[in-house]
DNA sequence: TTAAAATGTTAAACTAAGTTAACATAATTT
DNA sequence: AAATTATGTTAACTTAGTTTAACATTTTAA
C-alpha cells in the first residue's frame, strides 16, 4: 500500500502522531484502477473521497444532448470525488473516469466520521484543503466570466503544463468551455501571431 | 448586538453550550453598513469573514477594461468574504459592496484560530459550511459550461427570486455573464414564447 | 414638482464561438 | 505492415451574444 505520498501531504497542513497515522491507515484504502474505468457514474451515490497517488482522471457532466462538460482533471497529489454525492450520499451529478492506470488512497464515506472523532486535527486538515478548493473554484469561474477563449487557454497551458501534456487537446476545449475546433483555430491564431 | 440568526444558523449544524456561546460572542464583531459602502476593495487584505444578519451585499471583480462581473450576491443567512485574501491574508480579488443597508456579524481573522482552538465543533462547523458553499461553486462552474444565457436566467430567476427582486437586472446580467442588453432580450423572448 | 441620475428597452451592425463536414495525422490493434 | 480507431485541422456557414447608440421609464434629489 503506497500511503507515502498521501501522509507526505497531510503533513504539511497537520502532524500526526504515530498511533493516529496508524488508525488512519487502518480505515482508508489504496486500489488500482484502469484506464478508462470509472470511479463514479452520474446518478451513482458516490462512496469515496480519492487522493490520487499516481495517474490522472477527469470529473465531467453529461448533459441531456450528450455532451461532455469537463469539470477538473486530477493527476498526482490532487483529490478527486464528487463532494456533493459523497457529503450528502445522494445521486452524483458528474462522472469520474480514469484517463490514465491510476493508485488512489480512498476514504470511504462510512469511515470518514470515525476519522474526525479519533483525528479532530484531520478536520482542521480537510477544512484547510477544501478552503482552497473553494477558492480555486471561484477564481475559475471569475476566468470564465471574464476571460476571452483565448486568454483562459493561455492561462490553463500556463498553469497546467503537465496536464496539457497528458491529455488529449479535446477534453481541453471541453474544460474550457469551448469546442475542439474554435481551440485549434485558437492554437494556430497563437502561432502565427507571435 | 443581533446575534440570535447567527446563533440560530451554526444550531442548524452543532450545538454549543452556554459557555461556548459566550466565548464566541465576546470574540465576534456586530456592524452596521450603509448603502453603497465597500466592506473590501480589490487590493485590500481581507481582515473579516461575515455573516450578513440583514441586507444584501455584491461581491465583484473589476477587470483591467473598468467591467465589474458580478461573482455572488449576500442576503439574510449568507457568508460573505473574499475567501482567498481572508485565508492568507494576500490581497483581495474581489470587491465587496453593500447594495442596501447591511448588519454584520464580522469575525475578524486574528480571533479565528483562538475560536477554533476553544470550540472544536466550529472547525467542524466551518468545515461543513466550506463543503456546501464549494458544491454550490462547482455547480455554478457547470451550468456556466453547459447552459445557454437563457436557460441561466430561468434557473436563477426560479433558484433566487427573492434576489431577483431586490437587485438592478444588470447586476443579474453580469452575474449570469451576458449584457444588460441581451438580458432584456432575453427576458422579453420569455414574455412573448410562453 | 421638476430636474437629474439611475435603470431598462430596442434595434442595427458586428464579433466570438459553434456547427458541419471533409480531410489529415497519430496511436492502437490485428 | 495494414487497417482501424482516436485525435487534430481547416474552411464555409450559422448563431449566440456584444457593441453602440438613441430613447423610455423609474427613482432619487433639489
Amino acid at each position: 500500500m503506497k500511503i507515502e505520498p498521501l501522509l507526505k501531504y497531510i503533513n504539511k497542513y497537520v502532524s500526526l502522531t504515530h498511533e493516529e497515522t496508524d488508525f488512519l491507515v487502518s480505515k482508508v484504502i489504496y486500489r488500482k484502477y484502469l484506464k478508462g474505468q470509472y470511479l463514479v457514474q452520474q446518478g451513482d451515490v458516490c462512496k469515496f473521497s480519492c487522493f490520487v497517488i499516481s495517474g490522472c482522471t477527469k470529473t465531467f457532466y453529461m448533459d441531456e444532448e450528450g455532451q461532455e462538460h469537463i469539470m477538473m482533471f486530477s493527476i498526482e497529489d490532487w483529490w478527486t470525488s464528487d463532494m456533493s454525492s459523497y457529503i450528502n450520499q445522494t445521486p452524483a451529478d458528474f462522472n469520474i473516469q480514469f484517463l490514465e492506470n491510476t493508485e488512489l488512497i480512498m476514504f470511504p464515506y462510512d469511515v470518514i466520521e470515525d476519522v474526525y472523532q479519533h483525528i479532530p486535527k484531520l478536520e482542521r486538515f480537510f477544512r484547510q484543503i477544501i478552503e482552497k478548493a473553494f477558492i480555486a473554484s471561484q477564481k475559475r469561474i471569475v476566468r470564465n466570466l471574464s476571460m476571452t477563449a483565448k486568454d483562459r487557454y493561455v492561462y490553463f497551458r500556463d498553469q497546467y503544463p503537465q496536464i496539457e501534456q497528458r491529455i488529449p487537446q479535446y477534453m481541453v476545449a471541453s474544460y474550457l468551455g469551448i469546442t475542439k475546433e474554435f481551440l485549434s483555430k485558437i492554437k494556430s491564431q497563437l502561432l502565427t501571431e507571435d
